[in-house]
DNA sequence: CCTGCGATATTCT
DNA sequence: GAATATCGCAGGC
């Protein structure tokens, strides 16, 4: 089983944002492996990005966002949802990259069980939103801070690169600041 | 197909 | 008090 490294993590969110698509997002619990290809990213920067967690400086909950590259930051919004995050740059840099959607490969049955009838019903849904995906994966809060590269239960592989011809760079979804920035990466569906 | 709404933690104003 | 890196459901066309 192949992880990627720390120095894939420890550059700018927007590369290892752009880099992440095509890669294989894994978690494991009790030796069922649950895994599925990224396929959209945005990238979020430190105090100058107004759309960033990190803007204000370190709080209880973006805590994580301040570790070095490499490390999971998992935030619960609306009071509803978990997101996913991977911790990117150096310390206290802030950056992190938010995984937007995967496309299930293994351990789809598990993903639907714990996604419920909606997805049931249309398998498309399974994990194609940041807060679907966490619920998929079984991706808990006590997954926050956890090291991707040591970590037993979550890590990414590294799958298959996506070329540029591939790839689209749009706003990011649901913020209104910052909107000028093309810091949303998808990988053209076909 | 679309639009509106409730859920309600965390943080800032 | 208001905004927010979201989602599923109800209801209308």
């Amino acid at each position: 089983m192949q992880r990627l490294l720390h120095t894939f993590y420890r550059r700018d969110a927007r590369l290892v944002a752009r880099d992440l698509l095509g890669r294989i997002l894994v978690t494991s619990s009790e030796g069922i492996r649950t895994a599925g290809r990224i396929v959209e990213t945005e990238a979020y920067l430190g105090e100058q990005d107004l759309a960033s967690h990190s803007r204000h400086g370190p709080t209880p909950r973006n805590a994580a966002m301040f570790l070095e590259g490499g490390y999971a930051y998992i935030y619960f919004i609306y009071g509803v949802h978990y997101c996913f995050n991977v911790v990117t740059g150096e310390p206290g840099n802030g950056q992190a990259v938010l995984i937007r959607a995967i496309e299930p490969l293994d351990g789809v049955e598990s993903m639907l069980r714990r996604r419920g009838p909606a997805a049931a019903r249309n398998q498309r849904l399974i994990a194609d939103g940041p807060g679907k995906l966490t619920v998929a994966l079984g991706i808990t809060p006590e997954m926050n801070a956890a090291d991707l590269v040591t970590h037993p239960g979550i890590w990414i592989e590294p799958g298959s690169p996506v070329p540029d011809d591939q790839v689209v760079a749009t706003p990011r979804i649901g913020i209104k600041r910052s909107v000028e920035n093309l810091w949303r990466w998808q990988e053209r569906r076909g």
